[in-house]
RNA sequence: GCCCCUGUAGCUCAAUGGAUAGAGCACCUGCCUUCUAAGCAGUAGGCUGUGAGUUCGAAUCUCACCAGGGGCGCCA
């Protein structure tokens, strides 16, 4: 199934389909499968196939022939079959391929009628009752978020924003680390340094700074390393007053992460935590070293390890050796991961998927998990995936650390943001007010940070500096956005409402530009689909960019208000399909919509 | 040694195995008395890392190299 503008043609194109397979079937032409897709010229839209599988086909059956030669005299042969189906204008048949025309009114006043109607659902899936798990960002309490954290967040909110709209049910889930050796020496650092200190204002970026003073004594002095294990111990024994020190911190951590959600537009459904996952990830281990699908190397001074390749017979080290409990019997993360997928099919038994999106230096730590659980006959752990993505680095290729302190924060780039969109706007729009402004501020700022992540491969490294981050101009989310303000702007001074009406003719000549946006329009709704099917927000960007491009050809190329009324009324409603689809798009990437800037 | 990712215009990046490989930035030329110039139109810029293969057709798939990055038993 492949997904076009057509499906909005879905009937002329089957029609047509069924007429050639007549043909064909009459001709005694063994007819390949045909895949349809948009006439990749402009100046006109419609649908095309081509006959090339179907000579190559003849060609390897033994028939003497050249295969685009043979491709062409079929698409000609072909054309006069289907030259009579309504909805289409005309057909050609050039360099093997058979192109359909579509009249150009019928065709535009669909799929404008079509946004108006469907208006926030356009481009929307419809429901498949699918239901997706994608954990995603999962931060580190007592540590900073920084940039490269962000990278997870947006992409992740994304990626659930796009599934849900193509028809799934989403289950958004969060897992943030909230006990580790990182977390003992936070505690650490406080007890010795800023005991009964409160965070202020910025609560992550306060407790971030704790952290890596923690991090920085231990290095100028080794010896204290002794100090952390020592409250690595109480821990251990739960020592109330460790304990309850750690419950009240981490609780100042998720409080400022609430706030940098709130502050980012994502939200949560379920929050994992890996402390809790401790216990019964050391049982699964127990029960694994039982079936002896583990290896409890502890007697011999090792850990407990699973040996993957070899428990599937590979020759080749694929999947290698995990680990997966100290020798101290102390949990690691592979522990923890253990529990966590069993733990989220417990909670929704019907997942049909279970994500993780994590960065791709763990990749082959997820593969491990799942190949793990898959050997022990966990049938669940077929259903789930990990989605990778790489790094923001820092210019020279440095890595952002919390512990080296090579870091952006996210605190001050969301204000920094803020306050150059602000002023940015304050200088383009004299008119707007306070209010206004501020609005504008976080919307451009907000969304000139996320679009940069959401218009890029996943698969590709990102290199951050500041200069790009705030710049506002070409392809980023800004001009979209501006685009969106335009088309309000027509709307506001138009004062009508009669392009509210349905079944308005679009018999003028249409200009280049209409065309090209009405073309851009009206492939949204399989971007969605194809978005969806490979977790890819970058479609979406792409898509959005596209068709406020479009928008500014036409803006500049073709006047509304002003033009005749006919002309006047028909361009009032593509603009306002226009405005609707932009806003749609928008929202799927978690950008704004402003109604002006 | 094994595995994964990346290599496309000067720079940053796009491109369902399809027809003519596209944007942005930067550079140059025009366009605000006209719906907001965060804009539009145009010029210029390419042996898609290299070499083979598969295919009617390859930036895209396969293999081998080259270059950069990452991962490989107790970090997360």
């Amino acid at each position: 199934m492949s997904y076009t503008q057509t499906d909005m043609f879905l009937t002329e194109q089957q029609t047509i389909e069924a007429k050639i397979k007549i043909f064909c079937a009459a001709n005694d032409i063994p007819l390949a499968a045909l895949d349809w897709k948009p006439i990749p010229y402009s100046g006109e839209w419609g649908i095309s196939t081509s006959f090339f599988a179907t000579a190559a086909a003849e060609a390897r059956a033994g028939k003497k022939i050249v295969v685009p030669q043979r491709a062409q005299e079929i698409a000609e042969q072909a054309a006069g079959p289907v030259s009579d189906v309504p909805g289409i204008s005309r057909v050609e048949a050039v360099k093997g391929y058979l192109n359909l025309y579509f009249a150009t009114s019928e065709y535009t006043r669909r799929v404008v009628d079509t946004v108006l109607e469907q208006k926030t659902g356009f481009g929307a899936g419809p429901r498949t009752g699918s239901r997706v798990m994608l954990e995603f960002s999962h931060p580190n309490t007592h540590k900073a978020f920084h940039v490269g954290h962000l990278r997870g967040t947006i992409l992740g909110d994304a990626i659930c924003r796009i599934l849900e709209f193509a028809g799934n049910d989403v289950v958004r889930a969060n897992y943030p680390g909230d006990m580790g050796l990182h977390v003992i020496k936070w505690l650490w650092g406080y007890l010795k340094f800023h005991n009964g200190e409160q965070p202020a204002a910025d609560i992550t970026k306060w407790m971030g700074e704790v952290y890596a003073e923690a991090t920085r004594r231990l290095e100028e002095n080794p010896d204290l390393e002794a100090e952390v294990r020592a409250v690595y111990a109480r821990w251990d024994q739960r020592d109330p007053e460790v304990a309850a020190l750690w419950e009240r911190t981490r609780e100042w951590s998720l409080e400022g992460f609430r706030q940098m959600y709130a502050a980012l537009d994502v939200r949560f459904d379920v929050y994992y935590f890996n402390s809790q996952e401790e216990k019964p990830g050391k049982e699964i281990v127990e029960e694994l070293v039982r079936r002896g699908i583990a290896t409890d190397e502890r007697p011999q001074g090792g850990a407990v390890i699973v040996k993957i390749d070899e428990a599937l017979g590979l020759a080749k080290e694929l999947f290698r050796t995990a680990v997966i409990l100290r020798s101290d019997g102390t949990a690691l993360y592979a522990t923890e991961d253990l529990a966590l997928v069993k733990h989220k099919f417990a909670d929704y038994p019907d997942l049909e998927k279970s994500l993780y999106l994590v960065d791709v230096r763990q990749s082959l730590h997820f593969t491990q998990v799942f190949k793990i659980l898959e050997i022990a006959g966990y049938e669940q752990a077929q259903k789930c995936g990990h989605i990778s993505y790489e790094l923001v680095t820092l210019p020279g290729n440095v890595v952002m650390s919390s512990r080296e302190g090579t870091v952006v924060l996210l605190e001050d780039l969301l204000r920094e943001a803020t306050s150059r969109a602000k002023e940015e706007a304050h200088k383009k729009n004299q008119a707007l007010t306070e209010e206004q402004l501020e609005v504008v501020a976080k919307a451009v700022g907000l969304g000139a940070l996320k679009y940069p992540i959401l218009a890029r491969e996943n698969t590709r490294l990102v290199t951050f500096d500041w200069q790009t981050a705030l710049d506002f101009n070409g392809q980023a989310a800004p001009y979209i956005q501006y685009a969106h303000v335009r088309c309000n702007s027509i709307l506001k001074r138009s004062q009508v409402s009669t392009f509210e009406r349905l079944n308005v003719a679009f018999d003028y000549d249409l200009a280049p530009a209409e065309i090209q946006l009405i073309d851009m329009i009206s492939r949204f709704p399989s971007e969605v689909q194809r978005a969806a099917a490979d977790y890819k927000p970058l479609i979406i960007a792409s898509s959005a960019y596209d068709i406020a491009k479009a928008f500014a050809s036409f803006y500049d190329a073709c006047p509304v208000v002003q033009a005749s009324p006919e002309v006047r009324e028909a361009r009032l409603r593509l603009v306002t399909a226009t405005k609707i689809v932009l806003a749609n798009a928008l929202q799927l990437l978690g950008i704004e919509a402003p109604e002006v800037m």
